[in-house]
DNA sequence: TTGTACGCGTTATCAT
DNA sequence: ATGATAACGCGTACAA
């Protein structure tokens, strides 16, 4: 009952281990009934080779390595599916790992790295924050894919690359589609201050709309979500919706961050007997499916996750192979329009 | 450059390799001053332990493996937090691992248990399929978690554990609800014969409720979702309503085994010009929060994931400390009557 | 074609 | 308090 290991079988059979290896690792060089027996010893024992033990001795093993921050959130879920694909194309294996709530994610990389000899990483979501420093020490290619470009500072633009949407700019240009749809009283849900987050950055983008303009913001329409529950979460958006519309501020349209706090703004406002977009417009960001199904249907900015996910991973393997050195790349998002916005009435 | 050792630490500070593996692991023997020293050498060479040489080595290691088929399923999202805190409230580790659609979520498991040390092991989704044979390897408790105990055989029913609800009975429940508004003309659209899935399961549930009454079933008005894409989603849920609104079959109500399916089927009813519940009731299963969020609120069965998560971690704590041998747990599921569903008006 | 023996990086055991 | 050394399970030269 014991743990059965290579050697087990290997007397069993009263081959060599060596033997045994070869077929576990499909070499050819064995005989027919040879590997037969151990074959069928193997089945019959539910030998399992320990990978621990492998991954030590090995120096091939052609993998990539996927790190996500919150694997609970369904943005991801796509992108992981393509990335997926796209790794098997390759011939490489994908191993996908799920970094907590309180783990460095740099040192989920590391320890990963020679682990699994991984030939490179990516990172979905987590915000290089404070452990970029750490990220020197990684010996292969890292790529964050969704993390904006612009808070990198200069040191790090040479350490890793980044593939994502300009958060800033797209979230300037919805506002600026609101502002143009004749809103003034834009109310904005963003996420608390925390430096590098994506609801920082669309936040700037929002201030950037009324600068361009001239028009100073209203403090006051700048709604911070909970910090005691998940920041991005439709609950979350609900219940900071409801403060909004108790403020007795004037409102007429709200820009969510992130669609989640989005549908969560409606419901809050179909809750409070108002109409959207009739009483107040209501638009997101990110282009998740569940908003083009939602009732009405969510206007946002839409992320290329597709084309994010394919360039991410052939960007990866470009710097596998040495062809490019890190790069920082841009697509644009798309302005998605639903039904969840539109012109303001006139008073 | 080449990757750094425990052998480089102890040489660099001129001691023992036990002591630098002393000091890793945070055993009190070793001197205040050798420790700083061994701490500024690992500081500064950003060494990292190879996690593979010390599974191999290690014999403790208190960690519970959580195995997910479809990472990518936000069903699974609440679950994991929760059990996530279960698990860190008995000073045990979590290991999460992607079962990947092709992989045998018992291969995964097998080769988990003797890499990570593994004292107990929970599925989440995967279907207890095939591979219970493999299961049999397996040393230490394994739980099943949100798959009905009914799918599995005498034999199995001392191998492992499942929490869940009784899927074929609170679809009966749905069903009847559905019946005493009044619905006769009750289509349902699930997943096609796999012969464990839940979406089998709620079918024959489905067919309960009317047995009971004894009416037969309109075979016509079962609906099986695309197989060519993924199953439960929103998506397949839109175009498998749009079959049905083309059928031109009678349909009062439509039974949607998921809650995703039935949003993906409301957003088709609203765009044939249809209005929920009016023309058409729906409901779905589970009790995801976008159910409560969506317009109209969705009509679902509750699956009480908080406590089937909490109960799943006791359970499985009790198994490894040999307090009980293997349980299936039902909880019941709580109807959750929302805006989708109402009355069928009489011609 | 097959077997032997060494090394991968770490922890545990036993000395010191 | 610290050091030397034997496992841990496997892959792979190298020998046979």
């Amino acid at each position: 009952m014991s743990k059965i290991t290579i050697v087990d079988i290997a007397n069993m059979c009263g081959v060599g281990v060596s033997t045994v290896s070869r077929v576990l690792n499909g070499h050819p060089d064995v005989g027919a009934k040879t590997r037969e027996r151990i074959m069928a010893a193997i089945k019959e024992t539910g030998y399992v080779p320990n990978d621990s033990a492998r991954n030590l001795k090995r120096t091939d093993a052609k993998c990539i390595g996927v790190l996500i921050k919150g694997i609970t959130n369904p943005f991801f879920s796509p992108m992981i599916d393509i990335i997926e694909k796209e790794i098997d194309r390759q011939k490489y294996a994908l191993v996908l790992r799920h970094v907590g709530a309180d783990e460095d994610e740099a040192d989920v990389a590391l320890e990963l790295e020679n682990e699994k000899r991984l030939r490179g990483i990516i990172f979905l979501g987590g915000g290089a924050e404070q452990s970029s420093g750490k990220l020197k020490n990684l010996k292969v290619p890292v790529i964050f894919s969704t993390i904006s470009s612009s808070v990198i500072n200069e040191e790090e633009v040479k350490e890793f690359s980044t593939v994502s949407v300009d958060d800033r700019l797209e979230a300037k240009h919805l506002t600026q589609y609101l502002m143009n749809l004749g809103h003034k009283d834009i109310a904005i849900i963003t996420e608390a201050m925390l430096r590098r987050s994506v609801g920082h950055l669309r936040l700037e983008g929002y201030r950037d709309a009324f600068a361009e303009r001239n028009i100073p913001v209203d403090e006051d329409l700048i709604f911070y979500v909970d910090q005691n529950m998940e920041h991005f979460s439709t609950e979350n958006g609900y219940r900071t919706t409801q403060r909004i519309l108790s403020s007795n501020k004037k409102v007429t349209a709200i820009f969510c961050v992130t669609d989640l706090l989005a549908i969560g703004a409606m419901r809050a406002i179909a809750d409070a007997g108002l109409r959207i977009p009739e009483d107040i417009s209501v638009c997101g960001f990110d282009g998740m499916e569940i908003g083009r199904f939602y009732n009405p249907r969510l206007t946002t900015i839409k992320q290329p996750l597709d084309q994010i996910s394919r360039e991410t991973v052939k960007l990866l393997f470009d710097l596998i192979e040495s062809r490019s050195s890190h790069r920082h790349i841009i697509f644009p998002g798309e302005l998605s329009i639903g039904e969840s916005t539109i012109k303001r009435y006139e008073d």
